[in-house]
DNA sequence: TAAAACTACATGTCTTTGACATATATGTAT
DNA sequence: ATACATATATGTCAAAGACATGTAGTTTTA
C-alpha cells in the first residue's frame, strides 16, 4: 500500500529559500516544516541543490567556520523567485483538483 | 521549466473504476475527466492497470465483441475500494499541506 | 477504393523523483 | 573510546511518467 503523493520537495524548498539564504542542513530542517514531514533525505536535497544550482535557480558560496564544518550557503535568484512564482500557481491548480476529485469521490454512487 | 505534481493517476483511475467497470480504452476518457486534463497516456495506463490487477486491485475478464476489438473489462476489487479510501485520505491530507503551503507562500516577507 | 482516422490493447526505452545505504570530516558529550 | 551532532556528498535501486512504436480490426472520407 502506498497511498501517497510526492513531488513537493522542489517548490518547498524554493519557499524555504525565499524565506531566507541558507545552507543544506538547515534548510533540511526548515523543508521539513513547510511540507510537515519529520525529516527530508539529505542525500536528495544536496544533489536536488546542485541540479537547481546548474539550472541558475539558487547560488551557493562556502563559508568557512573556525569551530565547525564549513557551510554552504545557498541563495535563491531572481529566476529562481519566478520559478517558485510558477510552482504557486501550479500547486493551487493541483489543489483545486484534489479538491475536485474528493468532491466526486464523496458523491458518488459505488457500483 | 516544470511546475507541475503528478501522482494524481492511480487514485484518479481506482475513483473512475469505483463508477462502474469499464475496460482501458474507455477508463482514460474517465481518468482524463476526473484528473482534468486532455488526455492519458494508454500505454502507462494499460501497464498500471496489469499492475493492480497483480496486487488484487482490480480484476478483469475479456469481452468478445461481435463487430469490433475485444475489450478487457476492468472492475474493482474489495481491496480496492480499500485503497480507494486510504488514498482519499492521502489526498485529504496533501490538500491541507498545499493550502498551508500556499498561505505560507502569501504571507512570506521574501528577504 | 485507397488513405486516414478511430477503437483497443500492448511493449520498449528513457528521465525524474524519491528511498535507502554509505562515505567523509569536524566537533561535542558521555 | 564511543556515540552523537553538524555538514556535505555519492551509489544504487524502484516507481512513475513521457514519448515512441507495434498490432489488429473498424469506420470515415477524399
Amino acid at each position: 500500500m502506498v497511498a501517497r503523493i510526492e513531488r513537493f520537495v522542489e517548490p518547498a524548498l524554493l519557499l524555504a529559500l525565499s524565506e531566507g539564504r541558507s545552507h543544506g542542513y538547515d534548510l533540511a530542517e526548515r523543508l521539513a516544516d513547510v511540507i510537515g514531514v519529520e525529516s527530508v533525505d539529505y542525500g536528495n536535497l544536496y544533489r536536488l541543490l546542485r541540479s537547481l544550482e546548474q539550472e541558475g535557480i539558487v547560488t551557493s558560496e562556502w563559508e568557512e567556520q573556525s569551530d565547525a564544518p564549513s557551510k554552504r550557503q545557498y541563495q535563491l535568484t531572481e529566476s529562481g523567485e519566478l520559478l517558485l512564482e510558477a510552482w504557486a500557481d501550479a500547486l493551487h491548480k493541483t489543489d483545486q483538483r484534489i479538491s475536485d476529485l474528493l468532491r466526486r469521490y464523496r458523491e458518488r454512487n459505488p457500483s
